[in-house]
DNA sequence: TGCATATGAATGAAGG
DNA sequence: CCTTCATTCATATGCA
């Protein structure tokens, strides 16, 4: 299997049909694997332990192909954007005034992050009711039975494709053009 | 994913969803907004700091809606895309194949997923790195030195907690491995 | 009009 | 853990 999966089978592929199709390339969770994850990241679980990612992995490979690392990579980089996401909070609601007119531009123009930068939309309903910092880290695999088998083979994929919903055309009067980029 | 996003587009949805001028959804840059991005991008700014990122935002809020993500995703992209542009020229002049140095990549993946998840692996990307691009990442945009928070809390620097060669222990006889994600 | 292309946005994967 | 890169996805837009 060392050649099943090099490196990267390059671009130059057909149009993604999405779905079933192994894209070489890197790993393309299904919904359910998403789910799944999901699930165990709001019930606590952030950086799960070797043996963990294992039997996680394990089970997901039933929704299909999956390796460990994947799982791995997924908490680092969920956790991380969400931790981003949220680490700003802050000059948003103060909003600076771009347009002198009085249209309620929906500041929720959340200042995109303080320390680095990256969605905030998401928090929607990200946030749900818990308890914070209550995160398990070692949040314990309960071993029980059989899966109930919910193959959905054709997952699709349905990215959120979210958005900040600030759909305001602003109109505004020339600029004073304070920009001072010297080198512009 | 998160299954609480309101998905807004979902995978091959509408076409034109509003009909109507109003076309929220994705920022949609001014021909100025572009022009001073694209001089940004010229004058070296490749990777610009948050807080350049939220003070070109700001300033450019002035001639139209818009993020400071926007303008983080707008130079992600660019960037990204010129490096892309120009690695398919180079290549196109060459001709190599870059397929030979798969192989040994892929050894080191494999070794991820059967021993443990981590390490290894962080070489095999090595192959294609660019010579270094002669750009200001550093460029100043204002003179001003806004020097916001520096949280640095505790730094656990936890590096790889996956141990290289001590994987016997749980790994061999994979256990029933039921793993059954009660909350699921 | 329907495809081709440019580009905004998201996220998997690494690097450090 | 934070940053950055690579790739993918989705949509606005241009063109024949």
């Amino acid at each position: 299997m060392e050649e099943g999966f090099s490196g990267f089978c390059i671009k130059g592929n057909l149009r993604n049909n999405n779905g079933s199709g192994t894209k070489c390339g890197r790993w393309n969770p299904t919904t359910e694997q998403v789910k799944v994850l999901t699930d165990l990241f709001r019930s606590g679980l952030r950086t799960p332990s070797t043996d963990q990612i294992q039997k996680i992995s394990t089970q997901l490979s039933f929704y299909g192909k999956i390796e460990s690392k994947n799982v791995f990579y997924w908490f680092q980089n969920h956790k991380a954007r969400e931790r981003q996401k949220r680490r700003k909070v802050s000059m948003d609601e103060n909003d600076f005034i771009s347009c002198t007119r009085e249209n309620k531009i929906s500041t929720s123009k959340r200042f995109f992050e303080v320390n680095n930068l990256h969605h905030e939309i998401k928090e929607f309903h990200n946030i749900n009711h818990q308890p914070h910092e209550r995160v398990i880290e070692t949040l314990q695999l309960f071993p029980l039975n059989s899966f109930d088998e919910n193959d959905h083979h054709n997952q699709q994929q349905e990215k959120l494709r979210f958005h900040a919903g600030d759909c305001r055309e602003a109109i505004m009067d020339h600029p004073p053009l304070d920009l001072r980029l010297s080198f512009l």
